[in-house]
DNA sequence: ATGATTTGACCCGG
DNA sequence: CCGGGTCAAATCAT
């Protein structure tokens, strides 16, 4: 009981705090959008819990062994209440939330893009045209010409999102957003209140993937992260995925059946536990590390353990419910 | 040993 | 010249 009293704590906080900066988000919609929905899901995460609780009291003697097709009301409630609010969540993700969306499907999105994407494109060959060098096939730098080869802002297009923020634990922790990122550098900016960290992917070496993104917490209301992207994931097409996604409608009713994603945000948000990985100093450290496709699943499986305790094997069912129609599959190499 | 993070220095555009 | 972005050596983690 203490775990729902705790989540709507948590509820109550939001709220409050959505109240407090309401008048500062009226001229900024991503910001408010993100923090009515943030509410929403904190209510709903609690409901969940009820129902949890609810479904294991009324059918204790079941315990973990629960298969489907023989629950009892409250389970059938339980469980169809977790696949409203999954489906709820993954929709709301998939229209504003998700990166990968946002880069497969910036069509549907493209209010949150910048004004100040350059024409032309493909960044990639953007870079190429515009005679940067950035390193060669090998990894080596090409010394020519005295300067840097370093890529200058502006290069790449660039993609603002807000994102919750933790408010606990590792509040450093940047958003997931299903890309590996390796830091490389913080720096304090004038006139902001927290430093601005700037990430570039993983894979950059290897494939000259020249995804980058900046994580800077606002100050005006450090709950949000807004973090800035620039250029897209070479590497990602090219060793896993799906070169290109199905069309929304598809990709969103296929993860609301197979139940195998994990909703981004709210693995930041979990109130009643510290979901630190690594790296408990709060220092800046922490670069995301799960991946997308398996470690979502880990994730979600980890969250589903931790969460439901002992009460009730519905989230487990759904976890294993069979899904080959994922659509991230693998990591190989090429 | 290898890879990631930290952090001061450096570079460049405005 | 200043500030933002990046580099890279040192350090840390695994």
């Amino acid at each position: 009981m203490e775990e729902v009293m705790s989540f709507m704590m948590h509820a109550f906080e939001l709220a409050k705090n959505l109240d407090l900066e309401l008048p500062n988000m009226v001229n900024n919609t991503e910001i408010l959008y993100s923090s009515i929905h943030e509410v929403e899901k904190a209510y709903s995460d609690a409901k969940e819990r009820v129902m949890m609780m609810l479904s294991s009291s009324s059918s204790s003697q079941y315990n973990t062994t629960t298969t489907k097709g023989s629950g009892s009301f409250a389970q059938i409630l339980s469980h169809d209440v977790f696949m409203q609010k999954k489906q709820h969540d993954q929709i709301m993700h998939a229209h504003s939330m998700d990166p990968l969306l946002l880069i497969q499907h910036p069509f549907d999105v493209s209010v949150f893009l910048e004004n100040e994407m350059i024409s032309g494109g493909d960044d990639a060959q953007m870079l190429r045209s515009k005679g940067k060098q950035l390193v060669d096939v090998q990894g080596k730098e090409t010394p020519s010409s005295s300067s840097r080869p370093k890529q200058r802002k502006n290069d790449l297009e660039k993609r603002i999102e807000m994102f919750p923020a933790p408010q606990i634990g590792n509040t450093e922790m940047p958003p997931e957003d299903g890309f590996i990122w390796r830091k490389y550098g913080q720096k304090e900016i004038l006139g902001r209140k927290y430093p601005r960290s700037y990430y570039r992917c993983t894979h950059q070496k290897l494939y000259l993937c020249p995804a980058k993104k900046q994580v800077q917490r606002l100050d005006n209301n450090p709950n949000i992260v807004e973090v800035t992207y620039r250029g897209e994931h070479i590497c990602h097409k090219s060793l896993t995925a799906p070169s290109s996604y199905p069309p929304l409608p598809n990709l969103l009713a296929n993860i609301s059946a197979s139940q195998t994603q994990t909703n981004i945000s709210s693995e930041m948000w979990r109130p009643s536990m510290n979901l630190d990985l690594r790296d408990g100093d709060g220092s800046g450290g922490g670069a995301s590390n799960l991946r997308f496709g398996v470690e979502y699943a880990v994730a979600e499986m980890a969250d589903a353990m931790f969460n439901s305790g002992s009460s009730s094997g519905n989230s487990m069912e759904l976890l294993f419910q069979p899904s080959e129609d994922k659509w991230e599959h693998d990591e190989k190499e090429d």
